[in-house]
DNA sequence: CCGATATAGTGGCATATACCACTAAATTCA
DNA sequence: TGAATTTAGTGGTATATGCCACTATATCGG
Protein backbone atom coordinates (compact mmCIF):
# COMPACT_ATOMS: atom_id res chain seq x y z
CA UNK A 1 0.00 0.00 0.00
CA UNK A 2 1.34 3.48 -1.03
CA UNK A 3 2.27 6.40 1.23
CA UNK A 4 -0.78 8.12 0.78
CA UNK A 5 -3.59 6.01 0.81
CA UNK A 6 -5.46 6.69 3.54
CA UNK A 7 -9.11 5.80 5.59
CA UNK A 8 -10.41 9.05 4.08
CA UNK A 9 -10.85 7.67 0.52
CA UNK A 10 -13.22 5.31 1.63
CA UNK A 11 -14.55 7.08 4.53
CA UNK A 12 -17.27 10.05 3.92
CA UNK A 13 -16.99 10.97 7.39
CA UNK A 14 -13.60 10.98 7.89
CA UNK A 15 -13.36 13.10 4.00
CA UNK A 16 -15.28 15.28 5.61
CA UNK A 17 -13.54 16.23 8.65
CA UNK A 18 -9.90 16.14 7.20
CA UNK A 19 -11.21 18.18 4.56
CA UNK A 20 -13.07 20.75 7.18
CA UNK A 21 -9.55 21.18 9.16
CA UNK A 22 -7.86 21.79 6.06
CA UNK A 23 -10.80 24.67 5.16
CA UNK A 24 -10.68 25.72 8.59
CA UNK A 25 -7.60 26.44 8.72
CA UNK A 26 -7.26 28.19 5.50
CA UNK A 27 -10.42 30.63 6.35
CA UNK A 28 -9.30 31.13 9.71
CA UNK A 29 -5.14 32.33 8.84
CA UNK A 30 -7.46 34.89 6.47
CA UNK A 31 -10.26 35.65 9.09
CA UNK A 32 -7.86 35.74 11.59
CA UNK A 33 -6.72 39.63 11.35
CA UNK A 34 -10.29 40.48 12.67
CA UNK A 35 -9.80 38.86 15.88
CA UNK A 36 -12.52 36.43 15.23
CA UNK A 37 -12.39 32.47 14.66
CA UNK A 38 -14.08 31.43 11.06
CA UNK A 39 -16.70 29.65 13.09
CA UNK A 40 -17.00 32.69 15.43
CA UNK A 41 -17.80 34.64 11.94
CA UNK A 42 -20.21 32.04 10.76
CA UNK A 43 -22.46 32.32 14.06
CA UNK A 44 -22.30 35.95 14.37
CA UNK A 45 -22.96 35.82 10.79
CA UNK A 46 -26.13 34.11 11.27
CA UNK A 47 -26.63 35.96 14.09
CA UNK A 48 -26.52 39.03 12.50
CA UNK A 49 -29.30 37.98 9.91
CA UNK A 50 -31.40 38.26 12.79
CA UNK A 51 -31.34 41.47 13.32
CA UNK A 52 -31.77 43.39 16.28
CA UNK A 53 -34.67 41.25 17.74
CA UNK A 54 -32.24 38.54 17.55
CA UNK A 55 -33.10 34.67 17.36
CA UNK A 56 -33.61 32.02 20.10
CA UNK A 57 -31.55 29.79 20.49
CA UNK A 58 -33.34 26.60 19.55
CA UNK A 59 -34.03 27.25 16.16
CA UNK A 60 -30.28 29.03 15.34
CA UNK A 61 -28.87 25.64 16.85
CA UNK A 62 -30.96 23.60 14.54
CA UNK A 63 -30.60 25.87 11.87
CA UNK A 64 -26.34 24.74 12.65
CA UNK A 65 -27.41 21.48 12.67
CA UNK A 66 -25.46 21.85 16.18
CA UNK A 67 -26.58 20.87 19.42
CA UNK A 68 -28.24 23.40 21.87
CA UNK A 69 -25.27 23.06 24.74
CA UNK A 70 -22.86 23.04 21.89
CA UNK A 71 -24.01 26.28 20.78
CA UNK A 72 -24.47 28.02 24.58
CA UNK A 73 -20.82 26.92 25.06
CA UNK A 74 -19.90 28.35 22.00
CA UNK A 75 -21.47 31.47 22.52
CA UNK A 76 -19.44 32.33 25.72
CA UNK A 77 -16.42 33.72 24.84
CA UNK A 78 -18.69 35.90 22.40
CA UNK A 79 -20.74 37.04 25.18
CA UNK A 80 -17.82 37.30 27.17
CA UNK A 81 -16.56 39.67 25.03
CA UNK A 82 -19.58 41.85 24.33
CA UNK A 83 -19.71 40.82 20.81
CA UNK A 84 -23.16 39.09 21.10
CA UNK A 85 -25.88 39.29 23.82
CA UNK A 86 -28.52 36.99 25.06
CA UNK A 87 -32.04 39.23 25.85
CA UNK A 88 -34.68 37.35 27.28
CA UNK A 89 -37.91 37.02 24.87
CA UNK A 90 -41.09 39.21 25.80
CA UNK A 91 -43.46 36.17 25.08
CA UNK A 92 -41.79 33.03 26.69
CA UNK A 93 -39.84 33.26 29.39
CA UNK A 94 -37.78 29.89 28.65
CA UNK A 95 -36.64 31.88 25.55
CA UNK A 96 -32.78 33.56 24.99
CA UNK A 97 -32.54 35.71 21.99
CA UNK A 98 -29.09 36.15 20.75
CA UNK A 99 -28.34 38.98 18.49
CA UNK A 100 -24.84 41.36 17.99
CA UNK A 101 -23.77 44.30 19.93
CA UNK A 102 -23.03 47.14 18.35
CA UNK A 103 -19.21 46.23 18.76
CA UNK A 104 -19.69 42.26 17.70
CA UNK A 105 -21.95 43.93 14.25
CA UNK A 106 -19.15 45.91 13.87
CA UNK A 107 -16.40 42.98 14.00
CA UNK A 108 -18.82 41.04 12.04
CA UNK A 109 -18.68 43.39 9.02
CA UNK A 110 -14.69 43.44 9.32
CA UNK A 111 -14.38 39.76 9.49
CA UNK A 112 -17.06 39.69 6.02
CA UNK A 113 -14.24 41.63 4.02
CA UNK A 114 -11.44 39.47 5.19
CA UNK A 115 -13.86 36.26 4.93
CA UNK A 116 -15.08 37.51 1.01
CA UNK A 117 -11.52 36.73 0.28
CA UNK A 118 -11.33 33.71 1.81
CA UNK A 119 -14.26 32.42 -0.27
CA UNK A 120 -13.16 34.40 -3.13
CA UNK A 121 -9.83 32.82 -2.78
CA UNK A 122 -11.67 28.98 -2.97
CA UNK A 123 -13.91 29.86 -5.36
CA UNK A 124 -10.81 30.71 -7.64
CA UNK A 125 -9.25 27.69 -7.05
CA UNK A 126 -11.75 25.40 -6.90
CA UNK A 127 -13.72 26.82 -9.38
CA UNK A 128 -17.08 28.96 -8.62
CA UNK A 129 -19.16 26.47 -10.35
CA UNK A 130 -18.07 23.19 -8.80
CA UNK A 131 -18.02 25.43 -5.28
CA UNK A 132 -21.33 26.11 -5.33
CA UNK A 133 -22.35 22.63 -6.32
CA UNK A 134 -20.16 21.42 -3.26
CA UNK A 135 -22.10 23.79 -0.98
CA UNK A 136 -25.47 22.61 -2.11
CA UNK A 137 -24.57 18.93 -1.30
CA UNK A 138 -23.44 19.67 1.67
CA UNK A 139 -26.25 21.37 2.37
CA UNK A 140 -28.69 18.52 1.24
CA UNK A 141 -25.82 16.19 3.81
CA UNK A 142 -27.14 18.66 6.17
CA UNK A 143 -31.04 19.01 5.81
CA UNK A 144 -33.09 16.63 8.39
CA UNK A 145 -34.67 14.39 5.41
CA UNK A 146 -31.44 13.29 4.95
CA UNK A 147 -30.86 12.57 8.44
CA UNK A 148 -33.76 10.57 8.61
CA UNK A 149 -33.44 9.08 5.53
CA UNK A 150 -30.03 7.44 6.75
CA UNK A 151 -31.29 6.64 10.08
CA UNK A 152 -34.21 4.68 8.30
CA UNK A 153 -32.19 3.04 5.58
CA UNK A 154 -30.73 -0.66 5.65
CA UNK A 155 -27.58 -1.29 4.53
CA UNK A 156 -27.14 -2.41 0.62
CA UNK A 157 -27.88 -6.04 0.77
CA UNK A 158 -28.28 -6.58 -3.22
CA UNK A 159 -25.33 -7.06 -4.49
CA UNK B 1 -35.51 36.52 4.17
CA UNK B 2 -37.02 33.12 5.06
CA UNK B 3 -36.39 31.20 7.92
CA UNK B 4 -33.83 28.69 5.96
CA UNK B 5 -31.87 30.82 4.91
CA UNK B 6 -28.13 30.60 6.01
CA UNK B 7 -24.55 31.85 6.00
CA UNK B 8 -23.77 28.27 5.18
CA UNK B 9 -25.31 28.82 1.24
CA UNK B 10 -22.67 31.12 0.74
CA UNK B 11 -19.62 30.09 2.55
CA UNK B 12 -17.99 26.75 1.91
CA UNK B 13 -16.17 27.03 5.30
CA UNK B 14 -19.38 27.10 7.33
CA UNK B 15 -21.09 24.29 4.73
CA UNK B 16 -18.72 22.23 4.93
CA UNK B 17 -18.76 22.27 9.32
CA UNK B 18 -22.22 22.00 9.64
CA UNK B 19 -22.01 19.06 7.19
CA UNK B 20 -19.29 17.55 8.90
CA UNK B 21 -21.27 17.33 12.11
CA UNK B 22 -24.40 16.07 10.79
CA UNK B 23 -22.32 12.95 9.56
CA UNK B 24 -20.23 13.02 12.99
CA UNK B 25 -23.49 12.31 14.30
CA UNK B 26 -24.97 10.15 11.89
CA UNK B 27 -22.02 7.64 12.25
CA UNK B 28 -21.13 7.97 15.47
CA UNK B 29 -24.44 6.73 16.52
CA UNK B 30 -24.11 3.82 14.69
CA UNK B 31 -20.34 3.10 15.64
CA UNK B 32 -21.17 3.55 19.08
CA UNK B 33 -21.89 0.13 20.20
CA UNK B 34 -18.40 -0.67 19.51
CA UNK B 35 -17.72 1.82 22.65
CA UNK B 36 -14.91 4.28 19.62
CA UNK B 37 -16.24 7.67 18.45
CA UNK B 38 -16.60 8.32 14.52
CA UNK B 39 -12.84 10.02 15.10
CA UNK B 40 -11.65 7.45 17.23
CA UNK B 41 -12.38 4.74 15.11
CA UNK B 42 -10.91 6.44 11.73
CA UNK B 43 -8.08 7.53 13.59
CA UNK B 44 -7.30 4.02 14.83
CA UNK B 45 -8.18 2.38 11.35
CA UNK B 46 -5.19 4.85 9.90
CA UNK B 47 -3.29 3.78 12.35
CA UNK B 48 -3.59 -0.28 11.75
CA UNK B 49 -2.59 0.41 7.89
CA UNK B 50 0.79 1.03 9.10
CA UNK B 51 0.82 -2.63 10.57
CA UNK B 52 2.78 -3.90 13.83
CA UNK B 53 5.46 -1.29 13.38
CA UNK B 54 3.06 1.33 13.46
CA UNK B 55 3.79 5.22 12.09
CA UNK B 56 5.50 8.00 13.55
CA UNK B 57 2.97 10.82 14.79
CA UNK B 58 4.38 13.40 12.19
CA UNK B 59 3.72 11.90 8.49
CA UNK B 60 0.41 10.75 10.43
CA UNK B 61 -0.68 14.08 11.32
CA UNK B 62 0.27 14.94 7.56
CA UNK B 63 -2.18 12.50 6.16
CA UNK B 64 -4.52 13.56 8.01
CA UNK B 65 -4.22 16.90 7.41
CA UNK B 66 -4.15 17.32 11.27
CA UNK B 67 -1.65 19.64 13.65
CA UNK B 68 0.41 17.45 15.73
CA UNK B 69 -0.21 18.38 19.05
CA UNK B 70 -3.95 17.97 18.14
CA UNK B 71 -3.08 14.22 17.17
CA UNK B 72 -1.29 13.66 20.12
CA UNK B 73 -4.29 15.02 22.35
CA UNK B 74 -6.63 12.59 20.34
CA UNK B 75 -4.26 9.92 21.06
CA UNK B 76 -4.34 10.66 24.46
CA UNK B 77 -8.49 8.69 25.57
CA UNK B 78 -6.86 5.70 23.10
CA UNK B 79 -3.60 4.92 24.90
CA UNK B 80 -5.18 5.42 27.99
CA UNK B 81 -7.54 2.89 27.40
CA UNK B 82 -5.06 0.63 26.03
CA UNK B 83 -6.06 0.57 22.41
CA UNK B 84 -3.13 2.03 20.71
CA UNK B 85 0.51 2.22 22.11
CA UNK B 86 3.32 5.12 21.31
CA UNK B 87 6.94 2.84 20.73
CA UNK B 88 10.27 4.50 20.27
CA UNK B 89 11.43 4.13 17.07
CA UNK B 90 14.85 2.45 16.49
CA UNK B 91 16.49 4.65 14.35
CA UNK B 92 15.42 8.34 15.72
CA UNK B 93 15.02 9.32 19.40
CA UNK B 94 12.86 12.06 18.79
CA UNK B 95 10.44 9.78 17.09
CA UNK B 96 7.73 7.51 18.43
CA UNK B 97 5.18 4.84 16.32
CA UNK B 98 1.94 4.71 17.25
CA UNK B 99 0.85 1.16 16.56
CA UNK B 100 -3.15 -0.55 17.53
CA UNK B 101 -2.46 -3.12 20.97
CA UNK B 102 -4.26 -6.60 20.12
CA UNK B 103 -7.33 -5.10 22.42
CA UNK B 104 -7.36 -1.94 19.96
CA UNK B 105 -7.15 -4.41 17.05
CA UNK B 106 -9.95 -6.18 18.64
CA UNK B 107 -11.77 -3.11 18.80
CA UNK B 108 -11.06 -1.58 15.53
CA UNK B 109 -12.49 -4.82 13.54
CA UNK B 110 -15.69 -4.76 15.48
CA UNK B 111 -15.87 -1.25 14.88
CA UNK B 112 -15.37 -1.84 11.14
CA UNK B 113 -18.52 -3.63 10.43
CA UNK B 114 -20.45 -1.01 12.26
CA UNK B 115 -18.82 1.39 10.00
CA UNK B 116 -19.43 -0.35 7.15
CA UNK B 117 -23.24 -0.04 7.74
CA UNK B 118 -22.78 3.25 8.26
CA UNK B 119 -21.20 4.23 4.88
CA UNK B 120 -23.27 1.85 3.12
CA UNK B 121 -26.36 4.06 4.41
CA UNK B 122 -24.34 6.75 2.98
CA UNK B 123 -24.01 5.31 -0.50
CA UNK B 124 -27.69 4.09 -0.39
CA UNK B 125 -29.34 7.53 0.57
CA UNK B 126 -26.40 9.72 -1.52
CA UNK B 127 -26.01 7.62 -4.03
CA UNK B 128 -22.85 5.58 -4.46
CA UNK B 129 -21.52 7.78 -7.58
CA UNK B 130 -21.84 11.00 -6.18
CA UNK B 131 -20.62 9.60 -2.96
CA UNK B 132 -16.94 8.47 -4.14
CA UNK B 133 -17.31 11.50 -6.37
CA UNK B 134 -17.65 14.05 -3.04
CA UNK B 135 -14.84 11.92 -1.31
CA UNK B 136 -12.54 12.94 -4.37
CA UNK B 137 -13.40 16.28 -3.79
CA UNK B 138 -13.14 16.59 -0.56
CA UNK B 139 -9.57 14.88 -0.97
CA UNK B 140 -8.93 16.93 -3.23
CA UNK B 141 -9.22 20.45 -1.09
CA UNK B 142 -7.37 18.25 1.47
CA UNK B 143 -4.15 18.22 -0.42
CA UNK B 144 -1.30 20.43 0.49
CA UNK B 145 -1.02 21.90 -3.14
CA UNK B 146 -4.55 22.91 -2.56
CA UNK B 147 -3.51 24.67 0.52
CA UNK B 148 -0.33 26.16 -1.22
CA UNK B 149 -2.97 26.70 -4.49
CA UNK B 150 -5.21 28.83 -1.69
CA UNK B 151 -3.02 30.67 0.57
CA UNK B 152 -1.17 31.79 -3.12
CA UNK B 153 -4.60 32.92 -4.59
CA UNK B 154 -5.97 36.88 -5.46
CA UNK B 155 -9.42 37.32 -4.80
CA UNK B 156 -11.03 38.08 -7.76
CA UNK B 157 -10.97 41.54 -8.58
CA UNK B 158 -12.91 41.68 -11.80
CA UNK B 159 -16.00 42.84 -11.18
C1' DC C 1 33.92 17.97 18.07
C1' DC C 2 30.92 22.01 19.01
C1' DG C 3 27.69 25.34 18.67
C1' DA C 4 23.61 26.78 15.69
C1' DT C 5 19.61 25.17 13.68
C1' DA C 6 15.97 22.03 12.50
C1' DT C 7 12.76 18.36 13.77
C1' DA C 8 9.46 15.35 16.76
C1' DG C 9 6.74 15.29 20.62
C1' DT C 10 4.67 17.05 25.06
C1' DG C 11 1.98 20.02 27.99
C1' DG C 12 -0.75 24.14 28.86
C1' DC C 13 -4.43 26.84 27.39
C1' DA C 14 -8.46 28.06 24.45
C1' DT C 15 -12.27 27.10 21.41
C1' DA C 16 -15.60 23.57 19.17
C1' DT C 17 -18.85 20.25 20.05
C1' DA C 18 -21.43 16.28 22.16
C1' DC C 19 -24.08 13.93 26.02
C1' DC C 20 -26.28 14.02 30.42
C1' DA C 21 -28.57 15.82 34.40
C1' DC C 22 -30.92 19.63 36.09
C1' DT C 23 -33.92 24.01 36.35
C1' DA C 24 -37.44 26.86 34.88
C1' DA C 25 -41.21 27.88 32.23
C1' DA C 26 -44.98 26.67 29.09
C1' DT C 27 -48.43 23.47 27.52
C1' DT C 28 -51.66 19.60 28.01
C1' DC C 29 -55.25 17.34 29.90
C1' DA C 30 -58.26 15.40 33.23
C1' DT D 1 -57.04 24.66 38.18
C1' DG D 2 -53.37 21.56 39.16
C1' DA D 3 -50.45 17.63 38.09
C1' DA D 4 -47.89 15.47 34.19
C1' DT D 5 -45.34 16.34 30.22
C1' DT D 6 -42.78 18.98 26.98
C1' DT D 7 -39.60 22.55 25.82
C1' DA D 8 -35.48 26.03 26.26
C1' DG D 9 -31.32 26.80 28.39
C1' DT D 10 -27.38 25.96 31.71
C1' DG D 11 -23.46 23.61 33.71
C1' DG D 12 -20.49 19.59 34.10
C1' DT D 13 -17.61 16.42 31.78
C1' DA D 14 -15.33 14.42 27.79
C1' DT D 15 -13.37 14.37 23.24
C1' DA D 16 -11.60 17.15 19.01
C1' DT D 17 -8.51 20.42 17.54
C1' DG D 18 -5.41 24.54 17.19
C1' DC D 19 -1.48 27.68 18.95
C1' DC D 20 2.46 28.47 21.69
C1' DA D 21 6.33 27.43 24.59
C1' DC D 22 9.42 24.01 25.90
C1' DT D 23 12.42 19.64 25.77
C1' DA D 24 15.04 16.31 23.62
C1' DT D 25 17.29 14.67 19.79
C1' DA D 26 19.29 14.94 15.28
C1' DT D 27 21.73 17.38 11.72
C1' DC D 28 24.72 20.88 9.73
C1' DG D 29 28.65 24.15 9.40
C1' DG D 30 33.02 25.14 10.56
Amino acid sequence: MSETDGVWQHCTNSAIRRAARQLGQLYDDLVEPSGLKGTQFSLMSQIALAGKDGTPLKPLAEGLVMDLSALGHTLKPLTRDGLVELIPDARDGRVKRARLTPLGAQKQEEALALWHDAQGRFDAVFGAERSAEMRSLLGLISTPDFAKAFRAAKQKSDD
